[in-house]
DNA sequence: ATTTGGCACTCGACCGAGTTAAGTGCCAAT
DNA sequence: ATTGGCACTTAACTCGGTCGAGTGCCAAAT
């Protein structure tokens, strides 16, 4: 069948482009792999895979480059999962051992990927409303104002500060505290308003005002505030061969400080590794690169993505891999909890 | 007295050449800056300036740029401070309005002070070395298995967990949380280790391990691990006119990924704003940037550093008086506890 | 004694022409 | 359907020449 020759070619073409950085012709490619057939066959092919969008020219004499559509067709269609190398393999095999917190789980899995992949690594905070409460502790540091902590059952931690209408003594606070642990723990973040509704309704108006403030803390820190957080390594990467971004990468450099950009990016939590490709991605600052992704966390209930991105010429099978190992991992750790 | 003029022209190349990014020259300098001074006396000044080591040439038929020994003396003799811009006041003085928590002030902090100074912006966390302990609570997750969160008083909440050799009671705990915060409320946290050196002794020995246990994640909370957490933004700015860093990029950005190499720069925690320029300071990967740090905290102990990295040819006296004004408005937030 | 204008000299930047090499498309032959 | 051959295109490289900014030095002027 023709069209399977042609996927030979593209994938050919791929590789060759990936590896050396080069527009890649037609009699290079009839040297380097060997399929049986001559350049000029090669050309014949290479003019309709053109013509299907799958590579173009840089200019009329040079060599054809993949199109982000011809890196699609080679994910989908041609791209064989690459196995890890045996150093990666031990690496990610113990990289979080002797982990100490939520901190320290997501700080060395970026790290990880990042040299690992050789590509710039992005790590998402579980997602505080996926999470459900462990604990809720209230902690008077005067008597006007309490320090709230949030701890979740993935071990993030946050904590608030309440300044007091009035005083409130250590009894109450025991009782408040208990009394919140007792609705929220185990509940999800994300059911907590509902769970709170009508919690104060149960206090003595003279108590309800401080115990208002301390819920709307809570709500604030279960919802509104903070809501996601993504943590970035490996930026040097980005630079490794200058001539990888030609184009200056300010505007890379610039996505990549935006919280708020990485998250749209990492798009929606879900099983399985994706890959974005060039401009299949609508932001314009990031439109040469290619993002790879994937959920992890729990079986069944990823609670946030980790990924890499690089440019659209970038090592889509062992960029895969590695990405999807890693997240196996950090989701098995995190579900023994540490 | 010729030293005099000799220093004016010294301000008059730096400033052209930090305004311009070009060598400068006898001629447009006797143009731009009225010195009432020919073109040629020019010439003859910059001869002794270049013998003297200020300013070199970067090949025989171009102008003159200062030297990193040219711009200490710049900074250290002539520049004079520059006042902030009112937008700039106007944005200093409010930026920190509605933080939550130390994570949101430090995070403000250097996104500002990126954005102000145009620079790379690196922020330390306060030390935990020298802060004090505010409380320690410890929370039960499972009979064998204790949550331990250490709060300092300038705000930064740690947490570790520990598993236990044997169940431990509610109320053990609660006379273990007790007694521990009585002995190191208000505490340094650089004392805490002798502090509780003899603290375990007082246990029956069956519950001796258990106590233990804690007391080691406690200190190592408090000395040996995550000491010391630096934060960066603004690594883009590195990139916004590519002339800048001629020589790739690489290795600055390697460099602004290593905690360690950071904190080095950043040097021991002292009053007042420094400058180091250029090969001053000696991680070789930095030798074409300068670094202007300031420590900031409470009066008379600083806690922390922040500051900025740059070009060597940067604006000196913005950079200055920026980043002194963020560390004395963060000193003073800090101060008030939020 | 200092400053200045003049002048010869240096050297990178820029420009245009010519050459090279890689690669293509097309066509006729297999 | 495949292939070798060939004319054509074009970026990249090389070169010599010109230009201009800048210098250092010297003799004249203040």
């Amino acid at each position: 069948m023709i069209a399977d020759r042609r996927l030979e070619i593209l994938r050919a073409i791929v590789d060759d482009y990936v590896a050396t950085n080069e527009p890649v012709g037609s009699k290079v490619l009839a040297a380097r792999h060997s399929l049986g057939i001559s350049p000029a066959t090669i050309r014949n092919e290479m003019a309709l895979l053109e013509e299907e969008g799958l590579i173009s020219q840089p200019h009329t004499s040079a060599g054809r480059i993949p199109t982000d559509l011809g890196y699609r067709v080679f994910v989908d269609r041609i791209s064989t999962v690459k196995p890890l190398s045996a150093p990666e393999r031990r690496a990610i095999d113990h990289f979080l051992e002797g982990a100490v917190d939520l901190d320290d789980v997501v700080n060395r899995t970026v790290r990880l990927l990042a040299q690992v992949t050789k590509q710039v690594a992005i790590v998402q905070y579980p997602s505080l409303s996926k999470s459900a409460v462990r604990h809720i502790e209230i902690l008077p540091l005067t008597p006007m104002r309490l320090m709230i902590v949030l701890i979740t059952d993935t071990g993030r931690v946050e904590q608030r500060i309440v300044e007091l209408a009035s005083q409130m003594n250590e009894a109450n606070v025991a009782k408040l505290r208990s009394q919140l642990n007792l609705l929220c723990a185990g509940e999800k973040l994300n059911l907590i308003p509902n769970t709170l509704k009508s919690f104060t309704e149960k206090f003595e108006p003279a108590e309800r005002t401080n115990v208002t403030s301390v819920v709307n803390v809570i709500l604030e820190m279960a919802i509104e505030r903070t809501e996601e957080k993504v943590i970035v390594s490996g930026t040097a990467n980005l630079a490794r061969i200058p001539s990888d971004f030609p184009s200056s990468f300010h505007p890379i450099l610039e996505a990549l400080e935006e919280q708020v950009v990485l998250l749209h990016l990492l798009g929606e939590t879900a099983d399985g590794t994706k890959v974005k490709i060039g401009h299949e991605q609508d932001n314009t600052n990031l439109q040469s690169t290619s993002i790879v992704t994937s959920g992890y966390g729990p079986e069944g209930e990823r609670v946030a993505n980790l990924g890499i991105i690089g440019p659209t010429r970038m090592d889509y099978s062992g960029s895969m891999s590695a990405v999807s190992a890693v997240a196996r991992y950090v989701s098995r750790f995190l579900e023994e909890g540490f």
